[in-house]
DNA sequence: TGATTAGATTTAGTCAGTTAAACGACAGGT
DNA sequence: ACCTGTCGTTTAACTGACTAAATCTAATCA
């Protein structure tokens, strides 16, 4: 189970195709170059790799083809955050957590949302015995 | 500010002059080899490309080196963490926050821990008005 | 039809990380 | 003085992530 990281140019692919579900190898490279230079036969080599890796498959329309990732992205931040904790925090996720409240680099703004999904999270888990009920 | 991200061996290696503080090559050879074989020219191979990164540094001792770590492992967490929140969750910490929470793999005591430290954040920040207050 | 265009594929080269053998220097023991 | 083990250094090879030119292939246009 390794080898699961994706490069930089292969995040920007599969970020691509999240937010549009589908799209051409020249619809990726259009709108990564919206923020980045980037070859459109680089695009199109990545689109190999990750199909080689199975995050992502090709379907032909009309006489192109069209991807679309086979990984959603929440699977994705699952597997990449488990190995970061692992890695960077020997697997300790509140070792993280303690790190990000006394980081500089995390705005208070920040710090209040986290403090927010917190007391959402004790709220939720004083009625979990029951199936839980969401208000938007 | 270019590439300070660690390889995996380079990392076992910070790991172990973390862990010790100083240590010869000969040491962090066998400190690793504890867990998962490494060849020795391997680690120092290493270490003199942990050196031009300027992640460490040694010093003669007596007819050795001794090599110790010039970043500390909370600064490295630090641009690490900072490197991976953007990457992954779009520079959103409490994007990644949440998913520490929605995630099955993080334990329910380690959930209990990271509550535990926003509830101490919170109490440490009622005192704290001196240097700035946030908005909320 | 022949030229242009646009997509897909092949090929090739760089760079970082890793791996480790080979090599040379030198202290300590015999 | 010589052998040997340990040390650091040099060199080489291999992989994965990129990068992109060159090339092939099929459709479209003048």
């Amino acid at each position: 189970m390794e080898s699961k990281q994706l490069g930089h140019v292969q995040l920007l692919i599969m970020q691509v195709l999240w937010h549009r579900d589908r799209a051409t190898a020249r619809e990726i490279t259009d709108a990564i170059n919206g923020t980045e230079p980037i070859a459109h036969s680089t695009v199109q080599t990545m689109l190999r790799v990750l199909e080689d890796k199975m995050a992502v498959a090709h379907e032909p329309q009309g006489r192109t083809f069209v991807f679309f990732p086979l990984v959603t992205e929440s699977e994705f931040r699952q597997s990449a955050t488990q190995d970061f904790v692992e890695r960077i925090f020997g697997g300790s996720a509140s070792g993280l957590v303690a790190h990000l409240l006394k980081s500089d680099s995390v705005s208070s703004g920040e710090i209040a949302a986290i403090r927010r999904l917190i007391e959402q999270q004790a709220a939720d888990s004083s009625g979990r015995n029951k199936n839980r009920r969401n208000e938007s």
